[in-house]
DNA sequence: CCAGATTTTGTCTATTTGGTCAAAATACGG
DNA sequence: CCGTATTTTGACCAAATAGACAAAATCTGG
């Protein structure tokens, strides 16, 4: 009954260089949040919402306890705040898939630009998988609206290439849910790949491989069998 | 230091029905046990390991605290045998695709028990979802040995395939580590499927379009164009 | 029905953890 | 260099939580 502080994820607010009352943020004002949001994101990858500790966070970005708390009054605002990050990253790579281009070259560089993204912030894609898995409590209403909005775009560029037979006919959406599933796999489940495997780490020429391998299969399964250019 | 416990996961014993002392189980234990099994499951799938209490478990299986701990000595050891029993079922699941098969069969049904094991035991895929995205303290071993092994196993089964021309030549790995994402994606990542699709849950007929969906395009992504048999 | 084994519970403890607070230290504009 | 605003910290608290333990209750074979 006491939590009517905000609990949900509104769409992030352009407000990075301000402060909640509109004051300017001191330079010692950024750089400690930025230690902290970059400690506390690979924590909440690590260990989820709940495994994470606020000591742990505060120990790892190399500052006091109460001091984190000074910038976040609490482990679900710093929680938020990193969501936040993550979002953006998330975001950006969704933005592509161009209407107008070749669906084989656009579904293909939409695959690498997603496994890029597995590659690089590999922890990003940790910290949204363990919300999603928890039941998403913080990001629900971001899925229902923006993303839901974003991805329904990206399903009238898809049905747009269907139509004009240059896409074979399956369902849109459940081809996006294979894109993401395929490349954030192997952030999510990279000690499982690397068991697997049996290699101490993933390299870049095994994400060139992963890319190829993902681009061959999934492309090749959606693309016309007549009409489709060699390449 | 003073954790000189079991702490990783064995080939998963057989000794379901025997108590660590040989004794036979009684018929109260082995309810009990499967009830306090049970919940702890779902939460375990819910939270995670540190996110899960035991006295949420407790409550859930009905059972008093000290009684769940007579059971189980350690929240550990209960998450163990959580685990455990999630193995069969993914191990299960892994025992198919026959070399003599057809090839575009074979997976198709692959795909569709899969996808089936998603849709009856998202919460076993979830547990196991969650140990591995917390860097798999528990399965390690069992990533780095029995996986690894059956796994090798069925990749040469798809190599035999591609040898007598039956597959197209892509990583066999890559594309069993596609299967797996694509399929339990719909189990780890249900809130974000839900709220994308704007449904209240995936029904039977949801699972049969995911079904179809994702054999369309893996399927064909393999199958060689010439000498595919149109089916 | 009895004796021993098994099962169940009430109570307690040690530890972890999120968060507070007032005071001390530091930065900064004039 | 001073006064004010910002930043940092040591000490502390209350709640949550994993687990211990002995006593009580129940079951079971003879």
């Amino acid at each position: 009954m006491a939590n009517d502080r905000q609990t949900t994820l509104d769409a992030p607010r352009r407000t990075s260089g301000r402060t909640p009352d509109g004051k300017k943020k001191t330079r010692i004002q950024l750089k400690n949040e930025k230690k902290i949001l970059d400690a506390a994101q690979e924590v909440f990858a690590e260990f989820g919402f709940h495994g994470a500790t606020v000591d742990r966070i505060a120990e790892k970005a190399d500052i006091s306890k109460p001091n984190l708390h000074y910038y976040f009054k609490t482990k679900k605002d710093l929680y938020i705040a990193v969501l936040r990050r993550t979002l953006e990253i998330w975001l950006a790579s969704l933005a592509l898939l161009d209407p107008d281009g070749d669906p084989a070259k656009e579904l293909a560089n939409y695959i690498g630009e997603k496994v890029e993204m597995s590659r690089r912030f590999p922890t990003a894609s940790r910290v949204f998988a363990n919300e999603i898995l928890q039941g998403a409590p913080i990001l629900e209403n971001y899925l229902k609206t923006e993303l839901r909005d974003i991805v329904a775009q990206k399903v009238c560029v898809i049905r747009h290439w269907m139509d004009t037979g240059r896409l074979a006919d399956i369902d849109p959406y459940h081809l996006l849910f294979l894109i993401w599933a395929a490349t954030q796999h192997y952030a999510d489940f990279l000690p499982q790949v690397k068991a697997v495997l049996d290699v101490k780490r993933l390299t870049k020429e095994n994400f060139a491989q992963i890319d190829r391998s993902l681009c061959d299969i999934i492309v090749r399964g959606v693309i016309p069998r007549d009409g489709a250019k060699a390449d």
